[in-house]
RNA sequence: GGAAGCGUGGCAGAGUGGUCGAAUGCACCUGUCUUGAAAACAGGAGUCUGGGCAACCGGACCGUGAGUUCGAAUCUCACCGCUUCCGCCA
């Protein structure tokens, strides 16, 4: 949600923003709209101050039979005031219809480009493992070690469904920790939250109304987040936190959902597109200041790179462009790794930024230096994303001539061992 | 799932149809006093929003949404949440 205030001034800015994000919206329809809410909020006041005024005089009134002419006279006028009520709850509804559809304005330095095809490689670390030895994909290695369980997953969870099994586990569970302990150290609170949400919390973060397809539903009309993201974030909904409490840092685990609707095509077998998974999600709120969104991102996306750096997994980062940003978002890095069967860089971390765009759906001010209420500024980045996506990175990227797995240096500690399988 | 009670400002807590945007206490801010602080005393202070350069003048907000009424924090209904009791349960 952006201020409408903003929106009136910037009408250009907008329609540049809908057009840079490859969206359909009418900025001048929400304009119109927006000079209908006004004057029809106009005159309801009018209405009501004569009605305010009118009224009050009535418990002024002693002589009964004055009294009751004025009740009578006031009759007329509430059904005007009811009308124009009404009106403004037409409108409103539509406005509100509008204004959820406004998408926030991506930075000047994210690149032109209708999809993810078009974006910019920003930063590459490391360089493409070389095996004197047939590579495998992470199905056939964990297959062979014992280490998933595809057939028994569909049959028991269906489509897309999996068990993760022994070694793999210990993995999962290793990454888990080591990942955990990195930014705590960095002064990120860690937290379990909810995958159960209300709708409200959706509508919060930005996926819904645009991203409902992409969403398990309960029979409460309740809903399985897609991300710790949107637990994470509506923690302070409603509420005005002190500026001394900022930055709020969180790292959120919590189990995932996505249903993957329109994606049943892509990546079929194994376990990078899976309808169910872990995440550890980094959550940052901070001062409304580009500077501060700017200082952050970089910083959350930092902390990634050096869990990349120490497990030694080649990486990339691109900057995401214009068509490839969500609704809220102003930019958008998404972190990729090397993914030796496929020959190229798979995403596995994605960090982006939304000045007060959230805030501002879920209501999370502050109070500034100055006594002023404000909206502050919100940001996220995967910490880690298991079994899905780092899980089959360091199986291909560790594999051994013999089909087993080494375990990355600093995961030893937390595997027990030097060899999966 | 059944029954009862409750939901008011940062917190506590009055208010059961007419200057109630809301008493009072605590916390907060500003003065007076003090070498300074505390205490005491006096005063101030909610959020969002429309108009105005401003002083200021309107409107909305007492869990949410409908309704009754000339007028609703106060009455009715629904929903949400909390508490207690009973039932059920992986």
């Amino acid at each position: 949600m952006l201020d409408i205030k903003f929106i009136k001034e910037n009408p250009d800015l907008i329609k540049d923003a809908v057009r840079k994000k490859h969206l359909s919206f009418d900025v001048d329809a929400l304009l119109l709209v927006e000079e209908k809410r006004k004057a029809a909020q106009a005159l309801f006041e009018t209405l009501r101050t004569e009605q305010n005024t009118l009224s009050d005089e009535i418990p002024k009134t002693t002589d009964g039979a004055k009294r009751a002419e004025l009740i009578e006279s006031l009759k007329p006028l509430k059904e005007k005031v009811q009308a124009a009520e009404e009106d403004i709850k037409t409108i409103m509804k539509e406005w509100h219809t509008l204004m959820l559809q406004v998408p926030n304005v991506p930075d000047v330095s994210v690149p032109e480009g209708a999809n993810d095809e078009e974006n910019v490689e920003c930063k590459i670390w490391g360089e493409q493992p070389m095996f004197d030895f047939e590579v495998n994909d992470h199905v056939e290695l964990m297959e062979k070690l014992d280490m998933v369980d595809f057939d028994r997953g569909t049959k028991v969870a269906g489509f897309r469904g999996y068990f993760l099994k022994n070694d793999a586990v210990l993995l999962q569970f290793a990454l888990w920790q080591y990942c955990m302990q990195h930014v705590i150290a960095k002064g990120f609170s860690p937290f379990v939250v909810p995958s159960l949400v209300t709708k409200h919390s959706l509508y919060g973060t930005g996926y819904l109304p645009q991203g409902e397809e992409d969403l398990y539903k309960t029979q409460d009309d309740d809903y399985l987040a897609g991300t710790g993201e949107v637990a994470m974030m509506s923690y302070h909904s409603d509420e005005v936190l002190a500026v001394g409490d900022l930055p709020k840092k969180y790292v959120a685990f919590s189990p995932c959902f996505r249903r993957e609707a329109g994606s049943h095509g892509k990546d079929v077998k194994g376990l990078i597109r899976v309808h169910e998974f872990y995440k550890l999600e980094q959550v940052v709120l901070c001062e409304a200041s580009h500077e501060m969104s700017v200082k952050y991102h970089e910083e959350v996306t930092a902390n990634v790179e050096e869990l990349l750096q120490a497990l030694g997994l080649h990486y990339h980062i691109v900057t995401n462009c214009g068509g490839d940003l969500g609704l809220g978002q102003v930019k958008k890095y998404d972190i990729e790794v090397w993914m030796p069967s496929q020959k190229k860089f798979r995403e596995t971390h994605s960090a982006s930024y939304f000045h007060d765009f959230q805030t501002r759906r879920l209501n999370i001010r502050y109070k500034d230096a100055e006594g002023k209420l404000r909206y502050a500024h919100s940001l996220n980045n995967t910490l880690i994303a298991t079994p899905s996506r780092m899980i089959p990175a360091i199986i291909e990227n560790f594999q051994q001539p013999d089909g087993r797995i080494k375990v990355p240096e600093v995961l030893r500690p937390y595997v027990g061992k030097e060899y999966l399988g």
